[in-house]
DNA sequence: TCCAATACGTACCGGTCTGTAACGTTGTCA
DNA sequence: TGACAACGTTACAGACCGGTACGTATTGGA
């Protein structure tokens, strides 16, 4: 009665090749940064997650040992997606910093006018947790100290005459762009980073005048 | 047997021109805003406001519908404050916008080193809500408008190129300071705003090469 | 002297929050 | 067959949430 090729499969039968289903743990995670990223973390409750999810509470809490920590997990997976299309950009132009870093504002650019947007999440963590030792915080914390050093380290590359300078203001611009998105939507000052990005680098890089 | 002076004073007797004690309702708003700001709205609840306020809850939900509108109320006031510090600064230099906006950034950087700060409370409060029709949303993204308009007025008085890609640089600037001070604490990148600032207004404004 | 308005407190409501305990079920691999 | 991992089910704890029904003291005026 068992014939090799049954009309239903019995067993869901893994398939090696093929894509895995994921499991509960990955369920929550993904789940939970979505309605982290369009409510906050604050707003939403481990309840609504797991069920969103397909999962219950002790799964969630074997997984992770506490709300927060699923919070930090979020923060990580987003701050490891930041590094993933900023070095992308950066990829286009190679040894070419300038050029990297204007990529990158047309990246962003682009992305801030996308509906849903809704900022940076890391740097929204940060305003929602003031609390120096939340795991959320530090793990944002940590992330834009990164960031603040590799645009430095660009701006070193064209050799700005004020590097860190530079590089400071561009982190402006980049974080003015993450927060004003969301005060004014696609209409909003976003779609002046890039010039005045370009404009900063030009002033930084002219060859001074005699 | 009443004496004109009393020893002990049965009634509080205002006394007219005497500073009077703030009554429940104020010292409930004057709190909240202390606590809000601090802690942020969403990690403050209406129990520890009104027992810091020295006061209790009817006495909130008399003088506000709800924790939302008290949530507006602190965000309105913020806002007066705002435009009290930013018209105080453009007043130093009358007639001369560029002057006034980098007075409004050096006011900006000062305040953002200053222990404590937390950025700009209505900012804040637009990431802690990002549904639109958020009694304290409202108010942010009016808020912003109307600074939006007002960089906008300075722009255009200062002769700029382009005073509105301008004016949005700015608030770019302005925006990234609010939040930048509160990942990087006072060595953060807010201390090159003002520079940045003066970069972009000259960009704009230098006579064109022919 | 009495009344009405004002200003406030006591005590409580139902609901939701994060987190846990105890136990059952299923699939896998040796 | 048996051990183990992964997950679900149910129920609950304890704190905290925003919000309210109702009672009370004080005051100013008729």
């Amino acid at each position: 009665m068992t014939q090799p090729s049954t009309p239903k499969a019995a067993k869901p039968k893994p398939a090696k090749d093929a894509p895995r289903e994921p499991k509960a743990a990955e369920r929550i995670l993904t789940t939970a940064g979505e309605l982290f990223y369009r409510e906050g973390t604050r707003a939403i409750g481990v309840d609504e997650i797991v069920s969103r999810a397909g999962a219950t509470k002790p799964t969630l809490y074997r997984a992770f040992p506490s709300k927060d920590h699923l919070i930090a997990a979020y923060l990580e997976g987003q701050g490891e997606g930041f590094w993933t299309y900023f070095e992308a950009a950066a990829g286009k132009h190679p040894g070419d910093p300038k050029a990297q870093i204007l990529a990158f504002f047309d990246e962003l650019g682009e992305r801030a006018t996308r509906p849903g947007y809704r900022g940076c999440a890391l740097t929204n963590a940060a305003v929602e947790y003031p609390a120096a030792d939340h795991p959320g915080r530090l793990v944002s914390v940590e992330h834009k100290q990164g960031l603040r050093e590799r645009l430095r380290q660009m701006t070193k590359a064209m050799d700005a005459r004020k590097p860190k300078k530079l590089a400071d203001a561009l982190l402006l611009l980049i974080e003015g762009v993450y927060v004003s998105s969301q005060l004014f939507g696609p209409d909003g000052p976003a779609a002046a980073a890039k010039g005045a990005a370009q404009a900063l680098i030009e002033a930084h890089t002219r060859p001074e005048p005699e």
